[in-house]
DNA sequence: ACTTGTTTTAAACATTTGTTTAATATAGTT
DNA sequence: AACTATATTAAACAAATGTTTAAAACAAGT
């Protein structure tokens, strides 16, 4: 009956190339439609396999699927971290953190409305509450910020309005871009260019708004 | 067979609580869930009614869905040309339009989720393209901002970066409540109170930074 | 060649889905 | 009261869904 799973918890499985093509393509349609968009068929499909397939190798649908949700979480506040734990001052992490978020939607400009979307559907795939937030405070940011504050180099404000001042300038404009040209003449290779110039604003905006330090 | 098709066509409903109970019911749940989320039942189930007075009322789950989805663009898209018509200065404008902006998300959260997210599914049902376009253009605030920036009251920056800028800092912090709720520990009551700080926060950039004046 | 354990497939299963049908109830008109 | 058009219902339909089963293909060891 769990053959399969047993061996999966004792770590035998061969990592056949079959489970990883099964990954990708339920990654790339998962994140393209979403959990209830799609069907277990269509992922099989887009691996070029059976359905009874997907099934054998994680169980069901639902397990296949948090296993990719929180991967795409582990990516997402894992490349967050990285900046923070450099030993860069605030405008630089700022900056460089922006510069890096755009450049990576632009190539998984599907990944921030697939967690919202995600999130808001079932808000029991909240995994490990504290999981995420202990990765970021270990990185010191938050003690970064609050040293900055007192030293009056940065402006009194909540670090988690902080944190939504980042992410609202740099996903939002990415989230929307079909909503955006519905209600905005704006044809596909504009909306890149738009979004570039766009990039620059938000850094300069965060950073004056944040740092009362003209760059 | 299309008889009341051609009843609503000719105008002859008789606009009974029937079809509002319908409309209503399929409202809340298209919000919460998607469209690919919920089933005719369950609406029909919420409005305390048969599955098939759905269809005789909308013809399909797809046409009802338009109705609800462009009601919902109409009236997201008219509260903002509501404030843009008036006589006041941009900044008054912005200030404004991000107050009743905030107020308003507050009262229907998943509004720019929906919106968004169907926008993202089936890009065909951008309807009217320029529909929405024009009727921002002719509350005559595009040339309100090519004024303000003609005499260098205002920075320059495409009106469309204007848009991102205001929707990213009144939308997203709405729309991320469950995914910044799993990455930070935040309390559904303290989460209402950090709302009503950041739309003070992002009042004042977007003043600052579009008009270089300070408040 | 036989056995054993793993991988893959086609087919089946029970539910759920959107939609339609055909019958019943309701109300208004003559 | 009978007729008519509308409103509502229960039941049915075909298709799609997530999942399981049972059999086949494959590989490795003996």
């Amino acid at each position: 009956m769990f053959k399969f799973a047993a061996r999966k918890i004792l770590g035998l499985t061969k990592d056949t190339t079959t489970e990883k093509k099964i990954k990708e393509a339920a990654k790339a349609v998962f994140y393209s439609k979403g959990f209830e968009g799609c069907s277990s068929r269509e992922i099989a499909q887009a691996a070029g396999l059976n359905v009874a397939l997907v099934n054998y190798y994680f169980r069901s649908k639902n397990k296949l699927f948090q296993e990719i949700f929180s991967e795409a979480l582990d990516e997402f506040v894992g490349s967050m971290v990285q900046i923070f734990q450099t030993e860069l001052s605030l405008i630089e992490k700022l900056t460089i953190f922006i510069e890096k978020e755009f450049d990576f939607l632009a190539r998984h400009p599907e990944l921030p409305n697939f967690i919202i979307n995600e999130t808001n559907r079932d808000e029991n795939c909240a995994i490990d509450e504290s999981k995420y937030f202990n990765k970021v405070q270990e990185t010191g940011v938050f003690e970064q910020m609050k040293l900055a504050q007192s030293k009056g180099e940065m402006i009194e404000i909540d670090i988690a309005s902080v944190i939504l001042l980042i992410l609202s300038n740099c996903q939002y404009p990415v989230m929307s871009k079909n909503f955006m040209q519905s209600i905005m003449p704006i044809p596909n290779e504009q909306y890149a260019l738009l979004l570039q110039s766009h990039k620059a604003h938000v850094i300069e905006m965060l950073v004056n708004y944040l740092f009362k330090t003209k760059i």
